[in-house]
DNA sequence: TTAATTTACGCAATCGTTGCCAAAAACAAT
DNA sequence: ATTGTTTTTGGCAACGATTGCGTAAATTAA
C-alpha cells in the first residue's frame, strides 16, 4: 500500500526523538545547527511530508474550505472556481468544490458533508430550489465562517459577495429599448432568488423610466434555473403564444440563456428580427453567433477572489468578526 | 470557533468510557441494549459527528479521491467530472478536484499536493504540455491507485478508459469528405498526447482509404491546447495563407473547436461554404450555429463513471492488482 | 573548583477514534 | 456459599505531529 514516511521513521533511522525531528524541520532555534542539518537532509531524502490529518487533528482545522455552486459547466462559476483557486491554493488552501445542480435537497447534504468533512470555511452560492437558509444558519451560529456570492440569503449576516445585478439588468434591457424593441420579455430563474429579484428591479426600473408598462405576463420564472430544459420551453412557449408576443426577450442567467436559445432554435424562431436576446452570461461563445448576442459579464474572477479573501480573513481571524459587509462588483455590458 | 461534539463529551456527559461510547454507536454486539440507546439518542441529540481527520488517521485513509483535469470550463471535463461524482459520493468518497490550465507545472504540483493531502486514489487526465510522467510514476510504484482516462500515459501501467478517439475522428473526416471537402486540415493538441495521436490516426485513415493524400502542412498542433488563444491563432492563419488554402478543417478538441471558431468569426470567415468545421466537443451550443457544426461527441460522463470504478476497485482491493485493462468507449457522430 | 547559565535534546500529553485486553458485574451451576 | 461463565464496561495504546516542561551535558562565569 502507499506509505509514505514520518517523522517516526526520521526518528528512528538517526536515532533521535520525534520532537527533536520535528523541531529541525521547523528550523527552531533549540536545535543545533549539525542536527538540523541531518534531519533536514534525511527527510528531503526519504520525502517526508507532514501527514495533513494528523496535523488538522492537532491543530483543529483542515486547511480545506468547501465551495458550493449549482455547476461547474457554468461560465460564472467555473471563472468564480478559477478566482476562488487562486487565492486559495496560494494561502495553503484546498478546496472541496460541490455541485447542487439547483437542488436544496442536494445543497443540504452537499453542506453537511462539507462540514462533517471538517473544512474551515464554506463559499456558497445558494440553489434555484433554496428557499429555506436554516441549514446553513444553525451552522453559522455554531461558527463556521461562511462567505456568499452571487445568489445571497438575506437573513443570515456574514460577508456578502454580489456583482449590481440590477444595474447589469437595467442596462440590458436599456440595449433592447434603445434598439427599438418595447415588448420586452423577462425569463429569471427562482422567484425568491436574490439574483432574480435584483435583475428583475433593473429591468422594471428600464422600462418605467422609459415609459413603458410592466406585463405581468411577460414576466417567467424557471424554479429550477433551466436545469430542467421543459421549464424553459415551457416558459418560452407561453411568451409565444400571448396574443401580443414580446419581440425580445431578457434573460436573467448563463444557463437560462443557453435553454432559450435551444428552444428558439427548435421552432426555427433564433433570429433576432423575430425575436431579440439579451441576457446574463460570462460565456464568449455569445460572440460566435451571427448576429451576435448582447450580455451582461459579471466579474466571476473577481467576485470568487474577493469571496474567498473575506472567507480567509473569517478563518484566520483572532477575534470573532461582528461586522461585515456586503461588496458589489460593476458588471459590464457587452453590446454585440 | 466551530467546535461539534465528540466521543468523549458524550462519555463525560453520561459517565461512561470513550470506547463504550464508541461501540455503543457502532451498535456493537457486546454493549448493552439500555446503554446503547442511551448514547445514540445524546448523540443525535447533541448532533455527534465523527471527525474525520481522526479516523483518516486512525484508518490510513481519507475517503477522499483527487481529480486532475486541464480545465472544469470544458464540456467534456465537467461531464467527466458529474460522472466521477456520482459513483465517489455514492460510495462515500469526496472529491478533490483541481485544474492544471494544462501546464505541466501545475500538474506536478496539484498531484504532489494531492498525494500529500493524502487522498486514496487519483483520477487524472493529463496536461496538454505533459510529455514526462515521472511524477506519476513515482507515486504509482510506491503504491498510489490511479486511473487514468481521455489522456493517458503509454508508461504506466493501471486502468485507463478511454473514448475510441480514432473512430471519432475517422467518422467526423469521413463526414467532411463526404459533403465534398478534399482539401480537410487537422488542428489538434499537443503532438505527443495520446489523444492527439489516437485522433491523427483516425483523420489519415480517412484520407487515405478516400484516396487522399495527406498533406503535412494541414496539420496543425497547438501545444498548450488552445489555452493560449494566439496559438490556435497562428494555426489557423497559416492554414488560410497556404497556397492551397483548405476547405474544411477537423478539430480534435472542445477548448480548439471553439477558439478556431473564434479566429474564423474574427476574420469574418466562419461560414462552411467558406471553410467547413467539424470537431470534438461535448457542448450542446453546437446545435445553435447556423448552420450548425458537426462533431464528435464523447461518453464523458460513462467515462467518469467506469474511471471511478475501477479506482475504487484498486483502492478497496484485499491483494495489490497487477492485471489492468484499457477500456475503450465508443464516440457518437452528431452530424449537423 | 564550583556554581550559574546555556545548549540540545527527550518525555509525555494532546487532538478523536478504535482495537485489544483486563476488570467488574451479573448470572448460572454446583 | 463457592466457583465458573457470560455479559458488559473500562483502561490503555496507537495513528502522526506538535509543544510545554524537564533535564543532562556542555559551556561560561566566579
Amino acid at each position: 500500500m502507499f506509505e509514505s514516511s514520518t517523522i517516526k521513521d526520521i526518528a528512528r533511522a538517526l536515532g533521535l526523538s520525534t520532537s527533536t525531528v520535528s523541531r529541525a524541520l521547523r528550523d527552531s532555534y533549540e536545535i543545533s545547527a549539525g542536527t538540523k542539518k541531518l534531519v533536514m537532509e534525511y527527510a528531503k531524502q526519504v520525502n517526508y511530508r507532514p501527514n495533513p490529518n494528523a496535523l488538522s487533528l492537532k491543530e483543529r482545522r483542515s486547511k480545506s474550505i468547501g465551495i458550493v455552486v449549482s455547476e461547474v459547466a457554468n461560465h460564472y462559476f467555473s471563472q468564480a472556481i478559477n478566482g476562488i483557486e487562486s487565492i486559495a491554493n496560494s494561502r495553503g488552501y484546498t478546496v472541496i468544490i460541490t455541485q447542487t445542480h439547483e437542488s436544496f435537497e442536494r445543497e443540504k447534504t452537499n453542506v453537511q458533508h462539507l462540514a462533517s468533512r471538517s473544512v474551515d470555511g464554506l463559499l456558497i452560492s445558494l440553489s434555484a430550489e433554496t428557499n429555506d437558509v436554516s441549514h446553513l444558519e444553525q451552522l453559522h451560529q455554531r461558527g463556521l465562517p461562511i462567505v456568499f456570492f452571487d445568489r445571497v440569503p438575506e437573513r443570515i449576516n456574514t460577508y456578502k459577495i454580489i456583482a449590481d445585478n440590477a444595474m447589469g439588468a437595467f442596462e440590458a434591457t436599456l440595449h433592447l429599448i434603445r434598439s427599438g424593441h418595447k415588448k420586452i420579455a423577462h425569463i429569471s430563474s427562482s422567484a425568491h432568488l436574490s439574483i432574480s429579484i435584483e435583475r428583475l428591479s433593473g429591468y422594471t426600473d428600464a422600462l418605467n423610466k422609459n415609459g413603458i408598462s410592466i406585463q405581468p405576463e411577460y414576466i417567467k420564472n424557471c424554479s429550477h434555473g433551466g436545469m430542467i430544459q421543459d421549464e424553459v420551453e415551457t416558459a418560452v412557449k407561453e411568451l409565444l403564444n400571448l396574443k401580443d408576443k414580446p419581440d425580445a426577450i431578457f434573460v436573467a442567467g448563463d444557463r437560462l440563456t443557453m435553454g432559450c436559445m435551444h428552444v428558439l432554435k427548435k421552432l426555427n424562431m433564433l433570429n433576432p428580427t423575430l425575436i431579440a436576446i439579451a441576457g446574463f452570461s460570462n460565456s464568449d461563445v455569445l460572440d460566435l453567433f451571427n448576429p451576435p448576442i448582447t450580455s451582461v459579464f459579471q466579474p466571476a474572477f473577481d467576485m470568487g477572489q474577493l469571496a474567498t479573501e473575506k472567507l480567509l480573513e473569517l478563518i484566520e481571524a483572532k477575534f470573532p468578526v461582528t461586522e461585515f459587509e456586503q461588496t458589489i462588483l460593476n458588471t459590464k455590458l457587452f453590446i454585440r
